[in-house]
DNA sequence: TGACAATTCAAACGGCTGTTTGAATATGCA
DNA sequence: TGCATATTCAAACAGCCGTTTGAATTGTCA
């Protein structure tokens, strides 16, 4: 049936709107529970559909994975740029400060933003097909974003190997909060991850970093 | 039968035999496929016993799989002991060395103690009720091990917090290549982990940590 | 409006799950 | 050896899972 092509905005009101809530509550219950404890009787309860929702517009379930797996990449890719919004010609060192603080921020965000950083680790435990091409489009291009400034910390004496290094070293900072959570909160009940612990995790992550990072260039 | 029993020693061969068998068995699956979905029956297909031998042995699918986790942990650190084999009068710079390339060659070890790691990744996406004991009875010994070695090199003038942030900067660096292997191999494939590059890891970690203490040892 | 397709719905279907049961068997001790 | 205990076993149980079905409802367009 051709029948969007009706001139008028007003489709998809209707249109997808089932299938548009059913993406919505699928991230949700995805990013809670993981692939396999997700079940769809939740997803649709959460969606306010029909058991039959999700096999009607998806097919199964695993179709439905894939589909929220493009969805919330798009989410977060629209509300972090790869950009950053910063101006190219600022130092390196508040370029560095820059790419830590937007890449806790993605991934500590509330909300429908966070779920794509829960799926991407449960894909590292478990990878599909997805991760490769998840890999070369998105991820990639961030890596070399950090390399380019670690070199420019490093000064032009240093090795490609010992700026990846740097790189994964500055990476695992900020990831670690995120992939050990759980530990983290029973190891120190108290820290939260509020917008200010956030900014105070940059903070440090920065400042041990830029240490680290110099005096190496010095040893050199 | 029980044919082959009446001449040899035969120990506590039966004594606790299948409950050994269940746990290696489960330790296995447990890392192959994680908790969830693990069934018992494959475990006791590969422990080579019956269904209901679980049950009998440790209550339900849960305390096997606490008992787990407890048996992989021990093992890891007898095997690779925090201190390495260290003297306790050694410099910080030394013992800090120590704890990251013990901490690397536990998570990167092959056959069963790498279980552990395995089990524990999961345990970060999907926390079980297992967490809250481990995090207790070995995480939190380990974290005040490092804590020590780093108020050492921070001087007597660091905060709690201070040594606490640094403390997860150098786990986390350990941690990142284990937990993030499928996109580090992507992102570079070159990159292996064999005993030599594993060594290389923990030259740069602990060089790169160093560096960021003492420097933030001087500003303080 | 009336006919036709798209969508929703309650109900059910196999299948797999962890767990229980009660009988059968093996073991340890007098 | 004989008996009490500990362990194993096949079978079944109850429940949840993803998926299917066919009828009921809604929306669309002549």
């Amino acid at each position: 049936m051709g029948t969007f092509s009706t001139a008028v905005p007003k489709i998809e009101s209707t249109q997808a709107k089932t299938r548009q809530q059913l993406i919505a509550a699928a991230a949700d219950v995805f990013a809670e529970v993981g692939f396999r404890a997700a079940t769809v009787r939740a997803i649709c309860d959460r969606a306010g559909a029909n058991v039959a929702a999700v096999n009607y517009h998806f097919g199964d379930k695993e179709k439905l994975y894939l589909e929220v797996l493009r969805f919330t990449q798009e989410q977060a890719l629209e509300k972090y740029p790869t950009n950053l919004g910063l101006k190219g010609d600022a130092s390196p060192e508040l370029r560095l400060k820059a790419f830590i603080s937007s890449f806790l921020f993605r991934i500590f965000d509330d909300g429908p933003i966070a779920w794509h950083g829960k799926l991407m680790s449960r894909e590292m435990i478990e990878p599909t097909a997805a991760l490769d091409a998840l890999v070369d489009e998105k991820i990639r291009p961030q890596a070399q974003q950090l390399s380019a400034i670690i070199r420019a910390l490093l000064g032009p004496s240093a090795t490609l190997k010992q700026a990846r290094l740097c790189g994964m070293s500055v990476v695992s900072q900020c990831l670690f909060y995120h992939h050990c959570r759980p530990v983290v909160s029973r190891l120190f009940p108290g820290q939260k991850f509020g917008r200010k612990d956030i900014e105070d995790l940059a903070e440090h992550i920065t400042g041990f970093s830029i240490a680290a990072i110099k005096q190496l260039a010095k040893k050199k």
